[in-house]
DNA sequence: TTCGTGACGTGCA
DNA sequence: GTGCACGCCACGA
């Protein structure tokens, strides 16, 4: 598969995530038949165009946190979109056992 | 072409 | 709970 391929699977299953839930960046790489790409997967959420209309926001890492630098405008955003969704969270954290996507 | 750099995950101290 | 080493993979210098 090419490189473009990767990216359209990651779109993909990106925007298959229902309205509060969220999946972890190792989730959505096995979902796209990238299993040990999780980081890659990361990778492309940072290159996203701003204006793209994936739910990006409903991507976490494994620990139920977000990945961005706290004081960043990415970090406010994607938390607040979340909580819009009715997504918990619990410090900085939310339960991935209660809001986790299972396909 | 090789090397360093990440919105990561898992295992272990 | 925290930190570290590795493994993964695309990308730019």
């Amino acid at each position: 598969m090419t490189d473009e391929d990767t990216k359209r699977r990651i779109y993909q299953v990106v925007s298959m995530i229902p309205p509060g839930r969220v999946a972890t960046y190792g989730q959505v790489a096995e979902l796209a038949g990238l299993s040990r790409a999780a980081r890659l997967v990361g990778t492309t959420m940072s290159r996203l165009p701003k204006d793209t209309q994936l739910p990006w926001h409903r991507v976490i890492n494994s620990q139920g946190r977000l990945s961005l630098p706290p004081d960043s405008p990415g970090y406010a955003r994607q938390k607040d979109r979340l909580q819009r969704e009715g997504v918990e969270f619990i410090g900085e954290r939310l339960s991935l056992r209660q809001f986790r996507w299972q396909p």
